[in-house]
DNA sequence: ACAGCCATGTAACTTGTTACATGATTTT
DNA sequence: AAAATCATGTAACAAGTTACATGGCTGT
């Protein structure tokens, strides 16, 4: 969705024809989020199937170009006031991953969240090193480039601080195990069985 | 990707049949992302042209029981490890969205902002009473649900001071254009036009 | 008898990805 | 002349969602 949503905020801004959209787009996310050329044409035909845009025929330099259509204005308009995953929130894959990983027999945790981390902090110094580099820049045309940038650095933040609870949450299974084993049973562990 | 590989995970602890697989992944999951039964036959019968997984027949009560092969054995074993979303981290579309608020003319960003805000607090709300709840039942067996509703959380208040980061830049950028328009250039405005 | 859950599936659909074909224009 | 980029498209595919059909079994 989130595609045809940018396309169509693009066109809400000024008819453009298909190069110019992914070019737009790609300027705006700094690329982070790379639009396959492909996607652009399919999600247009889609858009128009849909009434949404049309083709408003050459722009004397020989391109296709669409604009948006009163149907199209709308959905623009109630887009962006709308609040984005309130209902189910996107499935979170690392934390389906860990959540299956703690609960499986036979699954090594430990390595998973290694890796993991590793992963994250390595992506947490691109991005701030991109920041760096944008700032340096002092365009300020990168304002959007920044945020999203803002948006990733926050998000991989809260992923490591997650990975370090998980950890540590294991790490006090662990203990309580123990604990178990010598006969002191701490009082989380009640039989539920009949 | 996610149920794919869920469902394989699932199987590479024991065989199970439909319906089992959607339980075991809801009760490790909490139901936060619920899954359409119908989802689990078409990727059983994706699993199984692929080879990863195989019909094993009737388990006694009729019920269609499959098992996981080696083939499938190595790619869960490979999916664990694996550090998640390194490449090109999956699209976020609130980042997008703002990033394109911010940048298009015509879209007033703060009613977008305070929306968000909005739903990200109450989304919060939820997330910590339902943590609350877990944890007064200490019930062991929900050491996964706790998880995946920490990184709920943590994910939700990385978002919200992302939002208060875009209105103080917005309220800065403002700010700019004031001095600006009383005569005092910011020292990031130099002119690029030629 | 009927409602509701367990259980297995199918069909049609959406968004998004990848690979390919084609030709024009620009740069080296 | 060759290579790169601009530009438009098509075909095939993957993952996931929704709605529907079907039948058995259980509790009221």
């Amino acid at each position: 969705m989130s595609i045809r949503n940018s396309l169509l905020a693009l066109l809400h801004d000024q008819p453009r024809y298909g190069y110019q959209l992914r070019a737009e787009f790609e300027d705006r996310t700094g690329a982070m989020w790379p639009l396959n050329i492909g996607q652009v044409y399919t999600t247009l035909d889609r858009l128009e199937r849909d009434g949404l845009v049309s083709k408003m025929g050459d722009d004397g330099d020989g391109h296709v170009v669409y604009g948006i259509t009163e149907a199209g204005r709308m959905e623009v308009r109630e887009w962006f006031p709308a609040a984005v995953g309130r209902r189910t929130p996107p499935r979170n894959e690392l934390a389906i991953k860990l959540a299956l990983a703690v609960t499986l027999p036979g699954v090594d945790v430990a390595p998973v969240i290694r890796a993991q981390r590793a992963a994250s902090r390595a992506a947490l110094q691109d991005y701030t090193k991109s920041r760096r580099d944008t700032v340096a820049n002092q365009r300020p045309a990168d304002t959007a480039w920044l945020l999203v940038l803002d948006s990733l650095i926050f998000q991989t933040e809260a992923e490591l601080r997650w990975l370090d609870l998980c950890e540590a949450r294991m790490a006090q299974l662990q203990q309580n195990r123990s604990f178990k084993s010598t006969g002191k049973a701490s009082g989380g562990e009640t039989a539920r069985r009949p």
